[in-house]
DNA sequence: CAGTTATCAGGTCAAGCGTCCCGGACTCTT
DNA sequence: AAGAGTCCGGGACGCTTGACCTGATAACTG
């Protein structure tokens, strides 16, 4: 087999272990399998990695950056607000309806790691790293346009990362035999109005709070 | 051990078995420790089940019903519109944070019926499920105080459950140290506004009509 | 050239898994 | 009391898993 640097061999590993996860689902996913997909005996497994769970924490953080750089691709300023929140919307849905697979690995490696002691860190790194994602998101499309934010920007990534989270599980479950377009209307028109194009905006919002 | 009729068994190994799995993970939920849980032999296990499958399922429908429980628990008519609906919300959260476990679990069981051939009708049933509670639930409302939807009802339920799946799944992985309460305030304002309180007398909140 | 680095096939190992079998004990009928 | 049906327990079988090892071989590096 073509001889590499064990870097590289690396990163072929994690792109195996990624497509047999994918593919198979992560409780599938053994050494042997990664091994075979990746073209290499279960020797040159052990002599790149530690163990298995250094290939598994490899997999994770690679993941998580691709997953990034989906949401970041996703929403571009264009001509109105309105169409950059729906564009936005439009561009990741198609994503995850194009490959609802590698979606549906994100949950189960957010899950494999949450119960995995001393892997915890891994999950609440990448999803405080999708809210700081779609912090960037609306700072910099608040420089673009001239716009105000009826909420707090944590709060409004946060929401958003949620919703996001919540709208993609429940397609993978359900699949196209829900009327998605409405849920998706309402969640645009509803951001939309969250972030304000000019109006002096009525509502000021932050009055009465209840502290729990 | 005390001796009792295979469907009583029944029900207490399925029973051990959501323990076992809100406890340790499905991953490492065996039929040993079901059984060692439950206090029999592991004879009595396959004897009451034809297979760990089929236990699995009777765990997944059960699981489900519970969910369900806590939902429609949650959401009782109070004085105003918005009240219900922040009480409502406060009320599921609240649950979500006395017992986040459990709520991982349903996650968990959810991937697990997906990855599972054969199994994703119950992932799908479940999931259904929860757009119909929240269905039930508005239309309740609907009767029980006088409101017209700006949304159909079913847009509206299936916002609901991917709304609070996406947060719940989010808090349940960041925790604590997310400022949720102004996201929920957030939500809470969005769906009071797509659910009109019909009478426009001694409006409170700010006309969305701009006066000049 | 020698030395380091990467690869390979093959096997071993202990642990853990789901499943199954068989003998005994209990309970209900007759 | 006897038999049939039901429940329980201990133990074993066959398989997979992650981890590790050995020893040989090929390829870069200096």
């Amino acid at each position: 087999m073509a001889r590499m640097p064990s870097a590289e061999r690396r990163r072929q590993l994690t792109e195996a272990a990624i497509r047999v996860m994918t593919r198979d689902g992560v409780a599938k996913t053994t050494t042997r399998a990664i091994a075979a997909e990746a073209g290499v005996s279960l020797s040159v497994f052990h002599y790149c990695f530690e163990s298995k769970q250094a290939l598994v924490e490899s997999v994770i953080t690679t993941i998580g950056d691709h997953y990034v750089t989906v949401v970041k691709e996703a929403l571009r300023p264009r001509e109105t607000l309105e169409d950059t929140v729906r564009a936005g919307f439009q561009a990741y849905w198609d994503h995850v309806r194009a490959h609802p697979d590698e979606h549906m690995l994100t949950y189960e490696l957010t899950q494999y790691a949450l119960r995995r002691p001393g892997f915890e860190h891994l999950a609440r790194r990448q999803h405080e790293m999708y809210g700081e994602a779609y912090s960037d998101l609306i700072e910099q499309l608040r420089r673009g346009m001239d716009l105000r934010l009826r909420v707090p920007v944590t709060v409004l990534a946060r929401y958003l990362a949620a919703m996001t989270d919540g709208l993609t599980l429940n397609y993978l479950v359900l699949g196209d035999r829900a009327a998605w377009t409405g849920v998706l209307d309402t969640v645009t028109a509803h951001v939309a109005s969250l972030v304000t194009d000019d109006v002096p905006a009525a509502a000021p919002e932050p009055p009465d709070r209840a502290p729990r």
